[in-house]
RNA sequence: CGGGACGUAGCUUAGCCUGGUAGAGCGCUUGCUUCGGGAGCAAGAGGUCGAGAGUUCGAAUCUCUCCGUCCCGACCA
C-alpha cells in the first residue's frame, strides 16, 4: 500500500491551457504526466504506475500467445536503415544520432537514428540466430520508447515524439503458419484491450499488393481520433478509410459509348471543378474529369478522379513507388503542356507522354462515361470525352476516398464513417524485410526460403490516453479496474484521529489482501479537496473513514463509476471489503 | 511544410486596440478562525511581461526578426 504523503501525485484545480480533449486535461490535472516539450511528456508517479500495468497485461496476453520478450537498443546504427527496404521514407521520420562532442557529426548522413520501429535490427537478427525449419515459428516482443518525428504532434500522448509501444516481430516458413502466428496475435490483442476496459473495434486493413485481409487495426472510436473507419453493421464490413472501398461501382457496369465528337472549348480563367459546374459550362462535378500530377520517385504520374470525388493518397501506395507527393505546378507544365485546371488525359494532348511514370484511373470515372476534361491548353477544356474512346490510363484501380452513405461492398447497406483512434495493429510482413536481409531458413528438402514475416505493435501510452478518453466524467478519471495506478482508494478524513487511522490500515489491509493495490490518502487535507481529488484520479473504489462515521460505527464505501454512498458497519469491514475487490477483479 | 491563435508569477488569466509606476484568482509562507465536496480573515513572498532588435523622452502595449506552444490542414487541378 501507499500512502498519499509519500508518494507524488500533483493535481491541478484547473486545466493548463494547452490541452484541448479531456483525457489530455485529465492526464494533466490528475498529475499522470508533465510536458518537457512538443509531444515529449515525463510520467508522473501514479501515470507510471498506469503504463506498468497495462505494459504488464499486455506481456501477460503476448506470453499467453507464445511471443518471447526481449530487447533492442533504442539507438541504430544507421546502416541498418539504408540497408532495409524503406530507408528513403523512413528516414523522413527518424531523428538522427551523431556522435557528441565537438568537432564531431560533420557528416551529413546520420551514423545512428532513435528507432522507430524495429524490424530493420530484428531482421539482421534473426538472420544470424534462425537457420532451420526446425527453429521456426518465432515472435518475439519488446515493450519499450519510439522515437517518430512527428509532423505535428498532438494532444498529449495520444501523437507524441516520444512514445511507448509494444512491438512484436513472428517469423514463419509458410504463408499458412504465419496466418496462424497473426491470428495468434489478432487473438492476444483482443484479450488485451478487454482486459484493459477498452472497447475496440478490429478494422480491416487491406494491404493492396498482397490481397486478402492480412492486417487489422484495433480502433478505439473516439470524436478526437486521427483515422477515419468507415464501416457497416448489416454485413460487420469495416475498414480505415484509407484502405475502405465501396460498392459504387457496379461489378457488371457496361461501359458507356461516346454520346458525340470530342470537342474543344474556350474556358479562359476557369481552373477548377466548381467554376465549370457553374454557368455558362454546366459541367457537374460527376460528369468531370480530374487529374492530378504527382512525382513518384522523382517521375510524374497522373490520376484520374471524377470531378466530384477525392483522392486517398494512402491508396497511392498500391503503384510501387517509394515515395510520392503532389508535383509542383513547375514540374506540371512541361509535362503535361497546360497549367493546373487545364489538364486532361485525352489521347494525344499530353504535351510529353513519354515523362509520365503511368496515368492511372479510378473505377469511378467509368460511371462519368462521358464528361468534360481539361485540353493541356490554358483556357481550354474537351467535352464529349469519352472514358474508353479518348482516354489515355495505364491501370485502372481504386484512389478514391469513400463517402458516408455509399453502399457497403459487402451488403450494399449504407456504409457509416466514425472517427478513431488507432491503439493497435497487426500486419503480415510476408517476405519484404527477410528478403532484403537474406533472414532464409533451411527447408526439409534443403531448400532455401525468405522467411514470411509478421509485425505486431500496440501503442502503450496511446492506450493509456485511449482509455482515460473513453471513461471520464466530468469530475474526472474513471480507471477500469485492471489498469487504474491503484484499485482502492482509502480516504482518511481526520488522519490525526487514531481511530480513524487505525481503520484506514485494517482497511487497507484488507484489500491488499485480496490481491489489490491500495492508496490511502493521508494528507492533511480538507475532506473537500481530498473528495475532489479522489474524483479527481478516478481510482475505482473508495472507502472513506472520517470522525463522523466513526461515532456511527460505519466507514462509506462507493463506486467511482456510481453515485452510491454505502455506510458499512466496522465490523463487517473485512468481509465488505474483501468481497467487493474479488468480485471486482473476477468481473474485470 | 502551409494557415490561424497564443506566449504576463508554479497554474488560470486581466491589462495591449488608444505607449506613462504590472493587477487579480488559485497555489505558496505566517498567524487566527474553520473542518464531510476544491473554507474565511489578516499579513507576506513571488514577475528580465518568451528572446533579440527597432521606433519613442518613455514599450507588456507599436514595428521587425527569432524561439516556443496550441489548433486546423496536409486538399486537388
Amino acid at each position: 500500500m501507499k500512502y498519499w504523503s509519500q508518494t507524488f501525485i500533483p493535481t491541478l484545480k484547473e486545466s493548463p491551457s494547452d490541452a484541448e480533449i479531456a483525457s489530455h486535461k485529465l492526464l494533466l490535472r490528475a498529475g499522470l504526466v508533465r510536458k518537457l516539450g512538443g509531444g515529449l511528456y515525463t510520467y508522473m508517479p501514479a501515470g507510471l504506475r498506469v503504463v506498468q500495468k497495462i505494459s504488464q497485461l499486455c506481456r501477460e496476453e503476448m506470453d499467453r500467445e507464445g511471443a518471447i520478450e526481449l530487447s533492442m537498443p533504442f539507438i541504430h546504427p544507421a546502416d541498418n536503415w539504408v540497408e532495409g527496404p524503406r530507408w528513403p521514407a523512413a528516414r523522413e521520420i527518424m531523428y538522427r544520432v551523431d556522435h557528441a562532442g565537438a568537432g564531431k557529426g560533420r557528416a551529413k548522413e546520420p551514423e545512428y537514428v532513435l528507432g522507430p520501429t524495429h524490424e530493420e535490427v530484428i531482421t539482421p537478427l534473426i538472420k544470424s540466430e534462425l537457420t532451420s525449419y526446425r527453429d521456426l515459428p518465432k515472435n518475439f516482443y519488446q515493450i519499450g520508447t519510439k522515437f517518430r518525428n512527428e509532423i505535428r504532434p498532438r494532444y498529449g500522448l495520444m501523437r507524441a515524439r516520444e512514445f511507448i509501444m509494444k512491438d512484436a516481430y513472428s517469423f514463419d516458413a509458410t504463408d499458412a503458419a504465419a496466418i496462424v502466428s497473426y491470428n495468434k496475435m489478432k487473438r492476444a490483442y483482443t484479450a488485451f484491450f478487454t482486459r484493459c476496459g477498452l472497447k475496440t473495434i478490429a478494422v480491416e486493413a487491406d494491404t493492396g499488393v498482397m490481397g486478402g485481409s492480412f492486417s487489422h487495426e484495433f480502433m478505439v472510436p473516439a470524436p478526437v481520433g486521427d483515422d477515419d473507419i468507415v464501416y457497416s453493421e448489416e454485413s460487420g464490413y469495416s475498414a480505415n478509410r484509407e484502405k475502405a472501398t465501396s460498392g459504387l461501382v457496379p461489378k457488371d457496369l457496361a461501359d458507356a459509348a461516346p454520346v458525340g465528337a470530342l470537342e474543344e472549348f474556350a474556358t479562359p480563367g476557369i481552373v477548377t471543378i466548381a467554376a465549370l459546374a457553374a454557368a455558362p459550362y454546366n459541367a457537374a462535378p460527376d460528369k468531370q474529369f480530374k487529374t492530378l500530377v504527382y512525382m513518384g520517385d522523382g517521375k510524374p504520374f497522373l490520376v484520374v478522379l471524377r470531378g466530384c470525388d477525392e483522392l486517398e493518397e494512402a491508396k497511392l501506395g498500391t503503384l510501387g513507388f517509394q515515395l510520392w507527393r503532389q508535383a509542383t505546378p513547375e514540374e506540371i507544365e512541361p509535362v503535361m503542356g497546360a497549367k493546373p485546371g487545364s489538364l486532361g488525359t485525352v489521347r494525344g494532348t499530353i504535351k510529353n507522354p513519354t515523362a509520365l511514370a503511368g496515368i492511372f484511373a479510378d473505377h469511378a470515372i467509368r460511371l462519368v462515361g462521358n464528361g468534360t476534361t481539361g485540353a493541356n491548353k490554358d483556357g481550354f477544356h474537351l467535352r464529349n470525352v469519352n472514358v474508353v474512346r479518348d482516354l489515355e490510363v495505364t491501370k485502372f484501380g481504386d484512389f478514391r476516398t469513400v463517402r458516408a452513405g455509399e453502399p457497403d461492398p459487402k451488403s450494399g447497406a449504407p456504409l457509416k464513417i466514425a472517427r478513431a483512434i488507432e491503439v493497435g495493429h497487426v500486419f503480415i510482413l510476408g517476405t519484404k524485410y527477410s528478403e532484403k536481409f537474406g533472414a532464409v531458413y533451411t527447408d526439409d528438402q534443403k531448400q532455401s526460403h525468405p522467411m514470411i514475416m509478421g509485425c505486431y505493435g500496440i501503442g502503450i501510452s496511446r492506450t493509456l490516453q485511449a482509455v482515460i478518453e473513453q471513461s471520464n466524467d466530468a469530475d474526472g478519471i474513471i480507471w477500469p479496474w485492471n489498469v487504474a495506478p491503484w484499485q482502492v482508494l482509502v480516504v482518511n478524513l481526520d488522519p490525526q484521529d487514531a481511530a480513524a487511522t487505525e481503520l484506514c490500515l485494517k482497511l487497507a489491509q484488507a484489500a491488499e489482501a485480496a490481491g489489490v493495490d491500495v492508496l490511502i490518502d493521508d494528507r492533511a487535507e480538507r475532506p473537500g479537496v481530498k473528495f475532489k481529488d479522489a474524483d479527481l484520479i478516478g481510482l475505482p473504489l473508495r472507502l472513506c473513514v472520517g470522525g463522523r462515521g466513526l461515532k456511527e460505527g460505519i466507514f462509506e464505501f462507493k463506486w467511482r463509476n456510481s453515485k452510491e454512498v454505502r455506510k458499512v458497519a466496522i465490523a463487517e469491514a473485512e468481509s465488505v471489503v474483501t468481497q467487493a475487490v474479488r468480485e471486482a477483479a473476477s468481473k474485470a
